[in-house]
DNA sequence: TACATTTGTTTAAACGTTTAAGCAAATATA
DNA sequence: TATATTTGCTTAAACGTTTAAACAAATGTA
């Protein structure tokens, strides 16, 4: 059934001369004659040689595979930032394998164990909100490949991170708010333990505090932030004796779960209540009224993750610390939180 | 640099015991003792061994991975069939390795290339728009490991394939809009030469043939599907000098493309226009009015793709050929088409 | 001419497993 | 007691490469 492989011997075997001949032939080697590599490309393209990437990786101890992790590769951020990882690693020589841990640490931890199991030469990864327990990643660590984290990072883990400002970023949307005239704040946060959900909170506390807002705490809360997480968040908040005149939810999926409840209860945004999201995942630019949203700058995350994990590749007497790249997140304002120019 | 990794000779070492027998120890190998075996699991444990896949997978001829060759992560579509792959595979002792086209036939060729080289045992994917050159994909079948097609498929290529049934699709879509008293049904569908696209099409056509209503070529175009093809194909239909009153659209992107159009022209949907799409794409829940639209069953496909790759991996013996696998897509009827109970 | 260097190749070991074959000791069978 | 079988291991080859070391032939140098 299966049909057999060529091999570099088969080619050796054609031309007479030694498997060795054929290999350093393929790999332009200066003492092998022009005459000899013309003969080889062309045996090995008539018998569609390919090589065997196991023995060569398993000799040369390098698999020129890279591992990316992503909680979920169906949001517009990370397929950009594993776009951009691709585009970079590819022009090295390098492919890339993708696994989701779907926000789950047990899927995290079998993804890191396939990984690893695969030999590949790095890992760039973003952790699931889950995670809490940190071995796995020490494990990779340990085993001496550079690892990279962006977007979900852990400073504990003392490797190369790159992110965008959530504490700042905060500021910047409250500010945005409060010169649109709001002043009861509320925040639809992520969990606390996950590091930008936690700075997106202190970001959000502190500057209610330099803008002398009172800090409600009925007005802050945690969750997944997936879109029914932004539904009972945003039922929780109208619910409340006070509302809030302007709700600040930590990404996209819950802001689009808030408006939904918003619209349903026929409340006017932004007029009645001013609603901000953050990721700038696309559909924020398509529903009505359009989501304020951040961007997080995903092409150049990206890159810089690829970058750093070949600047560990070119010279491997670097070793690995922490080294935060922190890019300015943008903040798109669009009608949800426009009260100057309403529809 | 490096940390050096433990391998099955330091754990032969630790017990003065050949390699060989650590190695069938961890494969609970009857002619090993149990008491070998415990002490290889201990020593194993406590020098944190960790098998390399290279060598085992060039040893015994299986790596154990399955590429999965999308267009693209960041629909859920594509994002839901991926999982369930996963999710089957795991099971039986498979990991995955994730390639996206990005629609490209360059991309797809470089991925076929990738997950070649890396060994898959097989190969489960869904092809770039762009692709009418099968050679790539011969190329796979003539390594002869399997090859499983779902969604975009190619009849050609005589290998399994699991989809959903876009003729008869169509023809429910129509009978739909008739029921709701459309008479003039525009379709803004994909490439005729991706087959998918093309029985959706030709659907459309036998469907208004049966119910008399007139086919008129204005209102039939062809495009890539995406938001801004939608947006495009939306604002030609507006133009003509018979508008029509309901748009079947071939995929959910370009839905949500047309609906923004009529959103900005004030057309009322459905009241004056109607307005389907294809896939189910969760935002097609999210938009205002709700878009109708066709679940494609991805969960269920991603499982029959998966199974099927196991059944040429647990019989070798059987030879493949073009063996289509059918779901009955399901239409979900919402706002944008239901004329009967407006908002 | 004698020696050194360069060129183009071969040989053989290595990477970390798996596995067929072999073998000694223990146990079962007659 | 002698022979057969089972148990529990070892030996060695193999998977397809890469690469250090060796070496013969060709070329250069003095």
């Amino acid at each position: 059934m299966k049909k057999k492989k060529t091999t570099i011997k088969d080619i050796a075997n054609v031309l007479n001369i030694s498997a060795a001949a054929v290999s350093k032939a393929l790999h332009n080697d200066s003492r092998i004659s022009e005459k000899t590599k013309e003969n080889v490309r062309q045996v090995a393209k008539k018998l569609q040689y390919q090589p065997n990437h196991l023995a060569s990786a398993l000799r040369s101890g390098k698999s020129n595979l890279v591992g990316v992790i992503v909680p979920r590769t169906n949001s517009n951020f990370f397929s950009s930032v594993i776009q951009n990882i691709e585009e970079v690693l590819n022009k090295k020589g390098y492919s890339i394998i993708i696994t989701q841990s779907n926000e789950s640490y047990d899927k995290e931890c079998k993804s890191i164990d396939t990984l690893l199991y695969t030999q590949v030469d790095g890992i760039i990864a973003s952790m699931a909100n889950e995670t809490i327990d940190l071995s796995s990643y020490e494990k990779i660590k340990s085993k001496g490949i550079p690892l990279i984290l962006f977007d979900r990072g852990e400073n504990d883990l003392n490797v190369d991170y790159i992110g965008i400002d959530d504490y700042n970023s905060s500021h910047v949307i409250v500010e945005h708010l409060v010169k649109n005239g709001c002043q009861r704040i509320a925040h639809i946060g992520g969990y606390k333990r996950t590091r930008i959900y936690n700075n997106r909170i202190r970001g959000y506390v502190d500057a209610l505090k330099k803008h002398k807002l009172p800090l409600d705490a009925e007005l802050l809360t945690e969750g997944d932030l997936t879109i029914e997480d932004g539904r009972i968040k945003m039922r929780q908040l109208l619910s409340l004796k006070t509302r809030p005149d302007a709700v600040y939810v930590a990404g996209d999926y819950a802001a689009l779960g808030a408006l939904q409840v918003l619209k349903e209860h026929k409340i006017l945004v932004p007029k009645e209540i001013s609603l901000v999201g953050f990721g700038n995942e696309p559909f924020t630019d398509m529903v009505t009224p359009k989501i304020t949203s951040v961007n997080q700058h995903s092409a150049e995350i990206g890159k810089q993750a690829a970058n750093t994990f070949l600047k560990y590749i070119e010279n491997d007497t670097i070793e690995q610390s922490l080294n935060k790249i922190i890019l300015t997140a943008k903040l798109i304002v669009r009608d949800s939180s426009n009260k100057k120019t309403p529809l």
